[in-house]
DNA sequence: ATAGAAGTTTGAGATGAATCAAGGGGTTCA
DNA sequence: TGAACCCCTTGATTCATCTCAAACTTCTAT
């Protein structure tokens, strides 16, 4: 038997719908079973990849939480994204072999290394593979539009709304709650994403916890109005 | 002979570098000619598509010049980005089969009409097809990274200094000149590509000018000092 | 050719977020 | 368990950009 005592498979993952295409036949999935190479643990704190690391593999995560940050000449620093359980990280390193951001775990994580010249090849067979490689890619662009108009702008509030109901959103089709959260990063980082600083994150969350809004204790959040939340991303502050 | 007079035809477009995968066999060029089914001219001031569009085909842009933006629920717009010869558009299609952002043209344009399923089929025979369209794809994504860290931790100055430079480097690498170049977009547009209102574009336009950094004639503008806002962009303004 | 529309520049004042600063609270690791 | 360190909050002040406004220039279409 294999050394590794459990088999990587991606037909058994529970995270499968997340993370892999649906409505496979039997063979395609045996196929899709040989997408995922190895396991890989990261500890927190520590980088799945590095800027200027060669890149060979996409990853899968499994389980934790990672940012992406990306770090010019200077020292600044602008985190990209923040990824959780079934999103795919490593898109930026297709472009020149080389990864162009650090991805860095925020909680002790393990992601499914998915080679990529193995990905060339099974989608160049299963098309579903195909399509599904070209829609996570697709999806990382409109991702990225949305946090430019959000970046280019909106005031910090509505920042800040966004931010929190777009987390909310994802891990509520991960199957936690619509109302409470976690946030597994430092003022700083959320600042970072959101091209505030830290200090404008914290007073912003205050303001929030004044109107009632959510209730913040640390890192724990509870949103108690989801609709302002909602009104303050959709509705322009002042019409003239 | 077919009624289109001139046959559609990467293998002898002098755009095919800048498109189409290098290095490939007679073989798979002629497969390649199979990808391009039309051109379409699309008139200043109209859109090669909209929000909300059935996504059916990536463009290659063969002459012209676009932008991209999306309008937010509430009037906010944000352009995404500015594209020329040689550049594709209609990624952000892929993901929900309609489009999620206009294409404008700036200047009339004609682009060479990509069929995605066509794409797709020939991609999973034409390696160097497959991976130029992941290329393609992943060069977006760092693309847009690169508009994050502008648009969250840059300065009016730095912002339109990084503009400038990445506008004439790409058209310097299409033949035109390292220094002078004609802006195809309003100061609007520029604004909301920078996350800057258009008074505050024209006020760094003129700060520049006063610099003796460019020459700015309306649209017209010329590089007298590119090492001066190559600096901008990589420096700090004060270190602590 | 000309009027109107669209785009640009510049000024003055308002404002949202950054900066600087200090204190308190939590988490982590020995 | 304790202590150091990191993180967070809040206040006071500054500053960059926005807003509002007006005048000017350049295109466009009749």
């Amino acid at each position: 038997m294999n050394p590794e005592a459990i088999k990587v498979a991606c037909s058994n993952c529970n995270l499968r719908e997340l993370c892999m295409p649906m409505g496979l036949s039997e063979n395609d999935l045996d196929r899709l079973d040989d997408l995922v190479t190895t396991r890989r643990k990261v500890k927190r704190g520590t980088t799945l990849f590095s800027n200027g690391d060669k890149f060979t593999s996409l990853y899968a995560i499994r389980t934790g939480f990672f940012k992406t940050c990306l770090a010019s000449e200077d020292g600044r620093d602008q985190v990209t994204g923040f990824q959780m359980a079934g999103e795919i990280i490593g898109l930026d390193g297709i472009v020149n072999d080389q990864h162009s951001c650090d991805a860095v775990a925020l909680e002790d994580a393990e992601v499914c290394v998915m080679p990529f010249d193995r990905i060339e090849e099974i989608s160049r067979e299963v098309t579903a593979l195909q399509h599904h490689v070209h829609k996570i890619m697709s999806r990382e662009i409109v991702r990225e539009h949305g946090v430019m108009l959000l970046l280019g702008s909106m005031r910090a509030e509505e920042r800040l709304a966004a931010f929190l109901l777009n987390l909310v959103q994802r891990l509520h089709s991960r199957g936690f709650s619509q109302t409470e959260l976690v946030l597994r990063m430092t003022r700083e980082e959320i600042g970072s994403y959101l091209g505030l600083k830290l200090e404008t994150v914290s007073r912003t969350f205050s303001k929030f916890v004044d109107d009632g809004i959510v209730e913040v204790k640390q890192r724990h959040v509870k949103i108690l109005n989801i609709e302002a939340l909602q009104r303050m991303v959709n509705t322009q502050p002042q019409c003239h």
